[in-house]
This record gives structure tokens, C-alpha cells and sequence, in this order.
DNA sequence: TCTGTTACTGCATGGTGATTCAGTAAAGTC
DNA sequence: GACTTTACTGAATCACCATGCAGTAACAGA
């Protein structure tokens, strides 16, 4: 990362508050991501938006501050896309299939590496685990009312839905781990159909029926 | 974590080098296991074995080098014990248990915060991703081998060993990060359940032969 | 158009902590 | 006991950034 230094504009542009802030947001979880929390700096942050890096500390009065938002940010930002995912499709075994798509560490989410991250850093910030906690809580939620619907409907058969939904979870969080950090052993194809296997047995269908939805 | 100043002792102390270097690997693991890699200070490492912060520059060219090799020598340490671990059971579901007793991250082994940084360090560092990608391999290796023994004994009935050592992987790991990171929702007993379920799945046993062995 | 508020900037400062270096002491060699 | 090698130290240095501050420009309301 070169370390430019801050140009001003000719013109200052100026924004609401709340709309700047959320363009912070967006840059520092896109940066933390990108280069990881260690390597965050404030004046990145404000390069990036071409601001300078006081702005930064005038929205978020510290980087701990800023980094605790971020994430709380992304946080919220994953849990509305799931649930209006999950809103869109049909059928249960639809709903499941598409959050799997997505959210499975080979599907479109580009969040993985953030979380990773996240999980380190919250080891030691307590409002960070607070963070993670509520938004595994939410997300453990959502695949719970999923498979219980599942189970009214009588397309899934599962004794505890809330042990599933924690067992399908982990499963997810250790298929990122393998599919980032050691990746390259394992083709995506595969990983995918040992996820779709695995979510398949805790609900007692067919893995095939997991497969993507065109829609999605 | 205070900072006291360095203070020098009366009569130096004087190692050999391999043995120093030894120490410093111990005590850099530990500290980064307790605070993090973000935390991590040379002066600290210095200062819990008692020495000045120049000499852990000496044995370790950089702060870099340093966490690099703190990574290594863990990873050889815990892979080390492993195999003693499992070549000490007589039957394959005992080494099997044993391993699991151990490794589960409700188990005996100590190091999963450790990796859990090491995970997200490996993100963006080429030479600890390299680590982590042979620990990962050993790992599973070792895993193979002990399935596929008990495949040949009739213990275990799998298909595709290699396969199962992977997911069987894939779920400590992200049973790692509910345990740790998301701690307190759910039992360790229940934890422990789950993961022999799913291993128990995996090898075409019961999960109850897997509990710990009484001599582990 | 004046006035106040809010968003924003440039610059300075201060703490931190890795790395350097010039030297010192223990151990090994002959 | 002189001489070399190796482990080790104290005291700088040096870069780096987060944060503080004193002011400036945009905008809103009257």
C-alpha cells in the first residue's frame, strides 16, 4: 500500500453525516478485507474516499471506533441480504439452496475474509465478540425458521432444527477456513457438494435438491 | 499488559543459541496465544524471559521472521504430539478417539486461539499461509492413514478416507471458531456429541466407541 | 445578507516500538 | 593467558500514525 500523500480539492465536497459515515463504513470493511485489520490505516480510509484522514476521526472519534462500527456495519449489511433472500424463494428447500448458495464460503459472498478477520480480532475486543455473537444469533435464526418451515411443510425431516441450524453453521465456517486459508486442494465443485451433503443429511433430503436455484 | 522497563541483571545469563531460540519460539506462541498477534511487542517477549528486546533481534532478524517461525515451531509441536498420540492406541477407533479427545476444541489442546490467528495472519502472509497449508496437510494425512487402518481392520467402514479426513477437518475447525469466538451457546458436552456424531458418520460408527479412551 | 451550525481541512504533536549500533562479557581455543 | 567467537546489552534512532486543535468553507434558516 503506497502511502500517498493528502491532496486536497479545489473545492471541498460535503456530505450528511450519516450518508459520509456510511461511505466510511463501506471503505473500511473493503480495505479490511482487502489488506487486513493490521494493516489499517486511517489515512488509507480517508485516501480512498479522498478526504482527508481527520474526517475520518471527526465521524468516528477513534479507529477502534471505527473498526467496531465496520464490522457491526457489514454485520447488518450480510443479515438483510439473507433475509430478503430467503423472503424471495418459495419453498423451503428453495430458501435453503439459495442461502447456501450464497453463503457457503464457494458462493457469491464476498465476505469471508472479513469475518475471518473478524473472528481473530474478536478474540480480544469485546465488543467485537459482542458483534459476532448477535450477528451468529440472527444468522442461526434465520436457518432455524427455515428448516422449521421446512419441517411444516413436510419437505424437510429433522428432529431439531436449532442443532441443525448450529451443526449446518460450523460446517460453513469450517468450509471458509479451507476454502480461503488453504485453499487449492480441494476444487470448489467438490466442496460444494460435501457442504450441500452435509446440510442435506441434517434435513433428510436429497443434496441434488440444494443445487442452486436459477433465480438466485 | 504493563510495560516495565528492561532491567539488567547482575550476571548475565548466556545459551546456547538453539536453546535460546527455543525459549523465544515458546514464549512468542504463548504470547500471541493470550493477547493476539496485534499485541504482540518484542519488548514483551523480551521481558517474560527476562532478557533485553535487542536479543530476540539478534537470534530473529525481524518481528516478521519471528511470528513466522513461532508458527512453525507450534505447528511441529502439536503435529508431533499427534503422532505420538495415535501411534500409542492399539485399535484405530482408539487412536481415532484419541485424537479427537485431543483436538476437538473442547479437548486437552491448547493451541486453537493460536490458530484461529494464525488463520487470519495467513490471509495476507505468503510464508505463514505456506505453513499453514503443510500443518493442514500433515494433519489430515495422519488422519487418512488412521482411517484407512481401520478400514483394513473392519473398525471402520468409508469409502473415500481421504475425503472424510477432509470434512472431518473442515468441522474441528469450525467448531473451533463456535467454541471460541461464539462461545457459551452451546455445552461442551454437546459440542463434544456432535463432533463424534458427525465423525462417527463419517467412519461408519457408533459415536459412543469414540469417547475418550481412559488412558488419554 | 447575516448568523449559526455542521462538515471538513492542514498542521502539529506525541507516544510507540522496531531496528541499529557500538560495545561488553562469557565461553571456547591454542 | 592471549585471542576469537558468540551471546548479549543499553542507549539511541527513526519512522510511523492516531489523535488534537485552531481554523475554514458549505449550507440552512431568518
Amino acid at each position: 500500500m503506497p502511502k500517498l500523500p493528502y491532496a486536497p480539492s479545489m473545492t471541498r465536497s460535503r456530505k450528511d453525516a450519516s450518508l459520509r459515515r456510511e461511505e466510511i463504513l463501506r471503505a473500511t470493511t473493503a480495505l479490511i478485507e482487502k489488506e487486513g485489520i493490521q494493516a489499517l490505516r486511517i489515512s488509507d480510509v480517508a485516501q480512498s474516499l479522498q478526504v482527508s484522514p481527520a474526517l475520518v476521526v471527526y465521524h468516528f472519534r477513534t479507529k477502534e471506533e471505527l473498526i467496531a462500527e465496520a464490522f457491526t456495519w457489514a454485520a447488518q449489511r450480510d443479515l438483510d441480504r439473507l433475509e430478503k433472500l430467503t423472503a424471495a424463494a418459495p419453498s423451503a428447500v428453495g430458501r435453503l439452496g439459495t442461502a447456501l448458495a450464497w453463503y457457503a464460503p464457494t458462493g457469491q459472498a464476498k465476505g469471508w475474509k472479513l469475518w475471518i478477520e473478524g473472528w481473530a480480532a474478536a478474540l480480544r475486543e469485546p465488543t467485537l465478540r459482542q458483534v459476532g455473537r448477535e450477528v451468529d444469533l440472527r444468522w442461526k435464526e434465520s436457518l432455524t425458521a427455515v428448516i422449521q418451515d421446512g419441517v411444516g411443510t413436510g419437505e424437510f425431516t429433522c428432529a431439531d432444527a436449532r442443532g441443525a441450524a448450529w451443526r449446518i453453521t460450523a460446517v460453513l465456517d469450517g468450509l471458509a477456513v479451507q476454502a480461503l486459508v488453504h485453499q487449492g486442494v480441494q476444487s470448489r465443485e467438490r466442496m460444494d457438494e460435501w457442504a450441500r451433503q452435509i446440510v442435506g443429511r441434517e434435513v433428510g433430503v436429497d443434496p441434488a435438491v440444494l443445487e442452486r436455484p436459477a433465480g438466485a
